[in-house]
DNA sequence: CTTTGTTTATACTGCTTGGTAGCAATTATG
DNA sequence: CATAATTGCTACCAAGCAGTATAAACAAAG
């Protein structure tokens, strides 16, 4: 099994000629590009409708193309479900890596990653709560990829909670739990938040940072 | 409008002469469960594979009746799913009341509302989940009563959360954006536990509590 | 201007499924 | 036992939609 896809992968490096890469260099980029639009509508349609509820053809009719045009870009609606869960979660995960990276203290560094994860969220609010709600649509193999993605969120954070537990920053008991309860209160936001209303998004930001920091707050005093 | 459902009331409790109480109350206890089960049944399929992957004919099947059966207690699925919404939050509010009805202060309250109210989450997950998931498939009509009865209970824990600021006993500066994370860490927990999982109800019941008074507890030092 | 390859649309199929009309079976009533 | 009413089922339809076979339009190359 793994020889054949590694096969078809040399087959496919091996039939592009040296000549042919810049010509297809574009070519690339502009297939790329289409593809993230439909990503893009489908994603849009997604959140508003839920899955099974759209319809390929309104998708279509929203980018000014027809079906068949999706299917020349898509194997099927199923994996159009799997790269927008995937891109929910992996943009999550790359923020908190990122964050992860600034030096500093475990309270900067978790003020950090809530501030950036957060922000994140509401930027992709519909790939994120696609992510959510969806998962139950992801064919079984799609939805473990999925899973370890999000596992690998949680035990990166944790990580950072253990870490300012034994600095004595934190008050955590059991990291991995506390973890979820954080990464659940970011995920929250996404399914809570509505642009233009109530609350601006740089509210719902700081709230989650104070939030968080009071969940993991030692009982004694306050950490800046 | 008032006057209208009043009216229908009425005519419903009138045009039941009293001789044929006695015989159809227990006619109407069978139809009571018969309707009780078609919703137990749908809700778990609505749980596992959401709202319109589910077919009435694979709930009728479970049920060992037929389709048709089903119609004969439901106008149609969007009736179904509207009562399973309702029930999620419903059951919630109720909790919530239940709680707040138990004399105390206003953090022994609160302690109070999120052990009940996360138990009832858990004990109902099935219904909770469908209506945080999928809200979106709901007659607009529909969907804005299930709003209406969330609001409710955003605003009694607010008004619980207020209680405590004016004691001293809580540090929120803003009762209503405390009381929405507070619901929303409530609400994850329906997303988010696993029956047999890693941690059992209990775990994370405690958790809770502890979460939600870390969130509130005022930055001097710790309330029992 | 032809030829060859690529990109997109037209037009269709097969299947699923919500919903229903009408019939059968069962139960209650006199 | 006959009659009426209730309850459930068999058999069906119409619509919607994922996915495709095939043709057209277009572009690139010679």
């Amino acid at each position: 099994m793994h020889k054949l896809a590694d096969m078809t992968d040399m087959a496919e490096l091996m039939d592009k000629p040296k000549k042919k890469r810049a010509a297809s260099q574009l070519k690339d980029e502009i297939t790329a590009y289409k593809r993230r639009r439909i990503l893009e509508e489908a994603s849009h349609f997604f959140f508003l409708n839920g899955y099974e509820a759209t319809t390929l053809d309104s998708v279509a009719e929203q980018l000014n193309v027809t079906k068949p045009f999706i299917y020349s870009y898509y194997k099927n609606k199923g994996e159009l479900l799997y790269e927008i869960c995937q891109t929910g979660i992996q943009l999550s995960l790359t923020a908190l890596e990122e964050a992860l990276s600034v030096e500093g203290t475990a309270s900067e560094q978790l003020k950090i990653v809530v501030e950036r994860v957060a922000r994140i969220i509401i930027e992709n609010q519909r790939y994120v709560t696609v992510y959510l709600r969806e998962e139950k649509s992801l064919l079984p193999e799609d939805a473990r990829r999925i899973r370890d993605l999000r596992h690998t969120f949680d035990t990166k954070l944790a990580a950072l909670l253990e870490k300012g537990r034994k600095t004595g920053e934190f008050d955590v008991a059991a990291p991995s739990r506390t973890a979820i309860w954080v990464s659940g209160l970011l995920s929250w936001i996404a399914l809570w938040y509505h642009e233009g209303g109530r609350w601006s998004a740089t509210e719902v930001v700081m709230d989650a940072i104070s939030m968080v920091q009071k969940m993991v707050q030692p009982a004694g005093g306050k950490h800046a």
